[in-house]
DNA sequence: GTGTGGTAG
DNA sequence: CGTTCTACCACAC
């Protein structure tokens, strides 16, 4: 009777809509969508010797992820294989499916998962259209898409949900709970299941239109999961694939009557490991924990033969779990604090995690590679001089953007060919240079190698020569392989030579934004922000940014205008869009000058003396006054 | 603040 | 069990 609190479901919240995208066999089709020819052929992409991915043709004829490049050709002699070892093309093709999207969601809320997989959170949209829904006439429904321009949309049938649903749809005649009209209800009961009904067939719905104008618009077909939160959308999109949707339909708890939870019993039948937030290691110790841990020391005792499969079910109804039991299983090296009330709400499809906001940097960029063997200095350093290379270029596609404000005009007599674009500003300062090597483990005396493949780091302060514009690549990659990253790897390997290196990563991280405003930075502290811009920055000038179009624009205006209202800053955008029309942000600030010398601003104490002008008000005050300062010109309230 | 580990695609 | 090239988070120091 009186279980601890712990023992039972963890509470669900179902108040949001969560759509997953995952495209199909997304690097295959970034090669058919640059040449459509060979959507009808067999096509795989190669790394190295495997196959990674391969498009529906190729798997029909037997290939698969992951397979050998000469098993493949034997199993599909006539396959065409592409090398899809420089990842520039796919980044950029996410990127742009990553925009597209964004573009209908009006909360910002749209998060990528890797190249090929985004999140977005439509609640309010969705509850938006929910609220103007006519209940007497829910298969004549029209879905607003903005809220200004109601000619923006599309019609639907809100009687029903679009695409497949889980469970499926009963084929015979439906004991479906719900009609083409819709009763409101005052018993709170009824009135949430049928709240979550109509948001799920409204976010189907939504779902199954963004799908279309993916494939219409942009070439590509994409799996999708409707559900109210992030682990539930993602896995029920699995359900039918490729090239369609799933949505979860409820009921979503236990009803007062005896219906079961369709969160659970679609959860209950998956394995372990196949629950997003349990990888490997969690999967494990689950696994050794339902299944009895002692009995593979034990020499005789074998374990009721061979259960390898452990699924959720089994894990969530073994006797005495909680999710302090799971947080005891869970704990060790590596694990995190709450670890077992996470998986114990994984377990129940519970998952709180918001879809992250767009933000206007990434937080790190990194470029690795790996070797067969790298042991001489000579060959370290050219190996250094390539990955700092392609960091520099990453850093500035990915950190910087075109100024395109009052000029910062050349006043050089000429512009030498190998210089790079000055016109452009930073969006962010890296803080911290990392390197990070994986030598591979010296053979033993016993001939058997040690399995220990792990990588190890040291990192250091970027100099701040490397935002230097003006200067080509190749001298800034140079002067930082010499003054910062051999350095760091002398100290990461002192003995001068036995190394046998199987991977070199460089990595720059801290991201210090020097955006504008608290909304598309992508919801940072504001306060924390300033500080940290004052550490590298010395100068900022504030700029009346052109407000908002004129309110009698036409319909396409309009619709543009609606489309755009929220992805003003993002960095995803940045390539794509050159122009801010509709931005709600009133100010941005332009950097003007970096500090060459940054250990002046290192100490904990702020210089007093130095005097920053506010250019909306005109004011003088030293740096940290600026800091609310500037907060309170941002912040009337 | 620095380095490691886990998870993910 | 590993494979490739990332990116992010959180813990322990």
């Amino acid at each position: 009777m009186r279980e601890p609190p712990s023992t039972r479901a963890p509470t669900r919240h179902d108040d949001r809509l969560i759509i997953h995208f995952d495209y199909d066999c997304f690097y295959a089709a970034v090669f058919e969508a640059e040449n459509p020819v060979l959507k009808s052929l067999p096509l795989a992409v190669q790394q190295k010797h495997i196959i990674v991915t391969c498009n529906y043709e190729a798997r029909r004829r037997g290939l698969h992820k992951l397979q050998l490049i000469n098993e493949a050709r034997m199993t599909c002699p006539d396959v065409i294989i592409v090398l899809g070892e420089d990842l520039t093309r796919f980044r950029n093709a996410s990127k742009e499916l990553y925009a597209f999207l964004k573009s209908f969601v009006w909360s910002q809320k749209a998060e990528r998962l890797g190249f090929d997989e985004v999140f977005l959170d439509v609640t309010d949209i969705v509850d938006y259209n929910l609220d103007i829904l006519n209940h007497n006439s829910l298969p004549d429904s029209f879905f607003h898409l903005g809220r200004s321009d109601p000619t923006l949309g599309f019609s639907y049938d809100a009687s029903c949900f679009a695409g497949n649903t889980f469970p499926a749809a009963s084929d015979e005649n439906e004991p479906q709970p719900m009609f083409t009209s819709f009763p409101k209800t005052d018993s709170s009961e009824a009135t949430d299941f049928d709240r979550l009904e109509l948001r799920l067939r409204l976010g189907s719905h939504l779902a199954q239109y963004l799908r279309h104008q993916l494939e219409e618009q942009k070439g590509y077909t994409s799996t999708v999961g409707i559900s109210t939160n992030k682990l539930l959308s993602k896995l029920v999109g699995n359900v039918n694939k490729p090239t369609n949707q799933t949505t979860l339909r409820p009921p979503y708890s236990p009803t007062s009557g005896n219906a079961k939870s369709n969160v659970l019993s679609f959860i209950d039948d998956h394995d372990i490991g196949q629950i997003p937030g349990i990888g490997c290691k969690l999967a494990h110790k689950l696994r050794n924990y339902v299944l009895g841990r002692e009995p593979q020391f034990d020499e005789g005792l074998v374990w009721g033969g061979t259960k390898e499969n452990v699924k959720a079910r089994d894990v969530r109804l073994f006797p005495g779990m909680s999710s302090e039991v799971l947080n005891e299983v869970l704990k060790g090296p590596g694990s995190h604090k709450d670890t077992g009330v996470k998986v114990w709400g994984l377990l129940h499809g519970v998952d709180d995690t918001e879809v992250a906001k767009a933000r206007s940097v990434p937080r790190q960029i990194s470029i690795e590679d790996s070797y067969l063997r790298l042991d001489t200095l000579t060959q370290i350093h050219k190996e250094l001089l390539m990955l700092t290379s392609s960091l520099i270029r990453r850093m500035h596609l990915d950190l910087t953007e075109p100024e395109d404000d009052g000029n910062v005009f050349d006043e050089d007599e000429g512009i030498k060919a190998d210089t790079i674009d000055t016109s452009r500003r930073w969006l962010a300062h890296p803080r911290v240079l990392r390197l990070t090597t994986r030598p591979r483990p010296p053979v033993q005396a016993d001939g058997t190698r040690s399995r220990s493949f792990k990588r190890i780091s040291r990192s250091t302060t970027l100099p701040s020569f490397v935002f230097r514009l003006a200067d080509s690549i190749e001298t800034i990659a140079e002067k930082l392989v010499n003054e910062a990253l051999l350095p760091l790897f002398r100290k990461l390997h002192p003995e001068t030579s036995g190394w046998d290196l199987s991977l070199v990563n460089v990595a720059v991280t801290d991201m210090i934004e020097t955006a504008s405003d608290g909304k598309g930075g992508g919801g940072r502290d504001i306060g924390r922000m300033f500080r940290r811009q004052n550490e590298v920055l010395k100068e900022w000038k504030v700029i009346e940014q052109d407000m908002a179009p004129s309110p009698h624009g036409t319909d396409e205006q309009h619709k543009a205008e609606d489309r755009m209202e929220m992805i003003s800053n993002d960095y995803e955008n940045q390539h794509q869009l050159n122009t801010h029309k509709g931005s709600e942000d009133d100010l941005f600030y332009t950097q003007t000058t970096t500090v060459e010398d940054e250990s002046q601003w290192d100490s904990d104490e702020v210089d007093s003396h130095i005097g920053n002008a506010c250019n909306i008000c005109g004011a003088t005050m030293p740096s940290f006054a600026m800091i609310a300062h500037e907060r309170f010109h941002l912040n009337p309230d």
